[in-house]
DNA sequence: TCAATAAGGTGGAAAAGTCAACAATCAAGT
DNA sequence: ACTTGATTGTTGACTTTTCCACCTTATTGA
């Protein structure tokens, strides 16, 4: 589990199956990283995250730069607020949304944690170079793009039993 | 959600995060194609295509090549055996594994969909080249390699209060 | 042969994620 | 001002995934 021979990634298996599992890794070591650090998850970290590097502060935007599903937020956005890492003022642009402002709480573990998962970062990219790291971006954003689609070749249009 | 523009994907954040919505959005798109074609999810699914690939056919080399957790393994290996898509036997050389036999529904269920996610797999490669696939098979081995450390760079050794 | 250690599988609990219904708010037109 | 339709956030039920502790089987080494 621990030594990649041991899976599918060196089978040369189907692409999106590679990504799952690199996927999966990354997880469990962003896991490990920040549960070390403190008691927020992975959800909650990427949330403190984007406030803190002053992407956005107001709820919607928050949830689409993090990409979490808005049950969810609202979800841990509340657990953030129960253990003091946030606190939300009314948005008067937009009565239905919150601003949410970080607390010292906060910014302390923001300062303690990005330090170690940027070195990670370097970490996981330092054999590549930057002509590479241009060609994965690349790839990322046109497989997502690619992923939206359900209902391009279908061989047959298939008529099943079951 | 549908739309990758609204995404992080654009951000320009960091690598982990941006993989993490590339499987996301992968997932998403695997789930609707294989449920148009059955019953199985994409767990059971990477079993079956496994041993139909003839790559292993007992149970603990099987679960590290589709690299589903143990646990996960065992229930799903179960559920594909009561909707009558695998057949276990006892495995001689080690009685703590099984040898897993697909039926003929399984071989079928996979000759309809193989070709469909062949298809869906060309779909998302369609624009990349050659050298940039090269690429993208190293950095994967690459990262996944790099994410199986979890004490790497620490910035400060680290003496934190809680 | 007999411990001791390792590896595999199982089941239950906890966490994470999904889904659908709902109320409040907004935007746009009338 | 009023109505309609869309968006946002919240909640609770539900499903899926992950984690962990236990038991059985193998393997190793006296």
């Amino acid at each position: 589990m621990t030594n990649s021979r041991d899976s599918a990634i060196d089978l040369g298996l189907l692409l999106p199956f590679q990504i799952s599992q690199l996927n999966s890794a990354l997880n469990a070591q962003a896991k490990v990283i920040i549960s070390r650090y403190g008691d927020l998850n992975l959800a909650q970290w990427r949330i403190v995250r984007v406030i803190a590097l002053g992407i956005e502060n107001t709820t919607t935007p928050v949830r689409k730069a993090t990409g979490i599903d808005k049950s969810q937020f609202s979800k841990m956005l509340s657990v953030l607020e129960k253990k003091g890492y946030v606190v939300l003022h009314p948005f008067e642009s937009d009565k239905r949304q919150h601003v949410i402002e970080l607390t010292q709480k906060a910014r302390d573990a923001h300062e303690r944690l990005g330090p170690v998962l940027d070195a990670r970062q370097q970490h996981l990219i330092a054999t590549l170079s930057e002509e590479e790291l241009a060609v994965i971006y690349k790839a990322i954003r046109v497989m997502a793009d690619a992923a939206t689609k359900t209902d391009f070749a279908d061989p047959k249009p298939i008529r099943k039993e079951e």
